[in-house]
DNA sequence: GTTTTGTTTCAGAAATTCCTGAAAGTCGTG
DNA sequence: CACGACTTTCAGGAATTTCTGAAACAAAAC
C-alpha cells in the first residue's frame, strides 16, 4: 500500500464525476472510479491500494478489475519479490481511445453486422421486400464504417493526429478523393 | 391500426435482436424494439399499431417512444381528420448514424468534457501535479476529437461517404496534411 | 506439508431499473 | 362546457444488476 486514504478535491471530482458517468457509458459505478483513480495515478495500484482509497469491497474491486481487463483498459506488473498484481492505466492517451473504439465495436456493432449478414443473406418473400431493403442498405453502411476503422486503426498514432487535426481541410481533401475515385454512386432510393 | 400482429420471421428476428442488445446500447429492451419495428416499417406508425405487434403495456410504448423522442431518431408524422401521433425513422440512413453520433455525445462526452475544462482551469496544488497534466491531456484530446467530429458533420452526406470510401488513400492524404501543416508537436512525456 | 500472502468465486442482500394498469391530463368538436 | 379520442403520468410490483462477506482457491516461502 502506498496510497494514503485520502485524496485530494480535484482527484475525488474526477473520480466521483467518473462514476457518475459509468452507467451511461455501459460500466458500473465501482469500474468507472476504479479505472479512473488508475488513470490518475501516477504509479499502478494493485488492489488493495483500491480498497483503501475508494472504501469498496476487496471482492467488488477484483471483479471490477477483471472487467476492466476483459476491456483491455489496464495494464498488468509486478514488483521483485511481491506476488502482488499491480495495475495501471496505459501513458498514451490514444492508445486508451483506440482500445476503447475497438472494444466498443467489439460489444455494440460485430453482433450486429453479423446478424444483419445473416439476415440480409436470405432471398426475402415479397411482404419483406421493403424490410430486406432497408436491413441491407444498413448492413451496408455498417461494413463501410467499420471498414473505415480497420483503416484509421492501422495509421500511426502521429498520422491519426495528423489527420483529426487537418479539420478545416478535410473538405479539400474530400474534393480530392472525388477527383481521384470514381463519383459515389448514389443508391435508388 | 394497420399492422397486423403476426410479423414475419424476418423482421421479429430483427427486432428481437434489437431488443437484446439494447442494453449494450444505453437503451432498455422495449425501446430498442419498438425503434427496429418503425425502422423496418415502410409506413409511420401509431402507438397502438406497436402495442398490437409487439404486446407491450400501452404505457411502456408511450414512454420508449417519449425516450426515441428525445433521442430524435423518429420523426412524427399525422394524418387529415386523425389526431394520432404516427412515427417513423429518417429515410435516409445516414441521418440516423448522425443523429446516434450527436446525441451520444451530448450524454456521453460533452459532461465529461465540461466537467474536464472545470477541473483543469483550477491551478493544482504539488501533488496533484501529475493528476493535473492527465486531466489537462485528456481535455486536449476530447476537445480535438470533439471538434473533428463538428468538422465532419458539417460535410454533405456525399461529401461525407466519399471520405469513408477513400479508405486506403487515407494514409496519402495525411500525408499531403503534414507537408500543408506544421508537424505535430509531440508534447514531452 | 503447513503457513503466509494474495486472488477469485458465489449466494444472497441491497439498490436500481423496467414494466404495468389505473387514473389523470389534453385538446379539438359539437 | 361536456364529450370522445387519444396521450401521459405515476405508484408499486417484477425483474435485473450491483455489491458484499464468507468460503474456496492458488502459489510461493518456510
Amino acid at each position: 500500500m502506498q496510497e494514503t486514504t485520502a485524496l485530494s478535491e480535484l482527484k475525488s471530482a474526477f473520480i466521483l464525476h467518473f462514476g457518475e458517468m459509468g452507467s451511461r457509458w455501459g460500466i458500473n459505478r465501482t469500474v468507472g472510479q476504479i479505472y479512473a483513480l488508475l488513470f490518475l495515478s501516477e504509479e499502478p495500484l494493485c488492489a488493495d491500494d483500491i480498497v483503501a482509497t475508494l472504501g469498496f469491497s476487496r471482492s467488488n474491486v477484483s471483479m471490477g478489475l477483471k472487467e476492466l481487463q476483459g476491456w483491455n483498459l489496464v495494464t498488468l506488473s509486478h514488483r521483485p519479490g511481491d506476488r502482488r498484481d499491480f495495475y495501471a492505466t496505459p501513458e498514451d492517451l490514444w492508445a486508451i481511445v483506440r482500445t476503447l473504439a475497438t472494444e466498443r465495436r467489439k460489444r455494440e456493432i460485430d453482433p450486429t453486422l453479423s446478424k444483419l449478414r445473416t439476415l440480409s443473406m436470405a432471398p426475402p418473400s415479397a411482404e419483406d421486400a421493403y424490410a430486406h431493403q432497408r436491413i441491407t442498405e444498413a448492413r451496408d453502411l455498417i461494413e463501410d464504417m467499420t471498414q473505415f476503422h480497420d483503416e484509421l486503426d492501422q495509421l500511426e498514432t502521429e498520422r491519426l493526429v495528423a489527420l483529426l487535426k487537418a479539420g478545416r481541410k478535410l473538405q479539400y481533401f474530400v474534393q480530392e478523393a472525388s477527383r481521384v475515385l470514381p463519383l459515389p454512386i448514389r443508391k435508388k432510393g
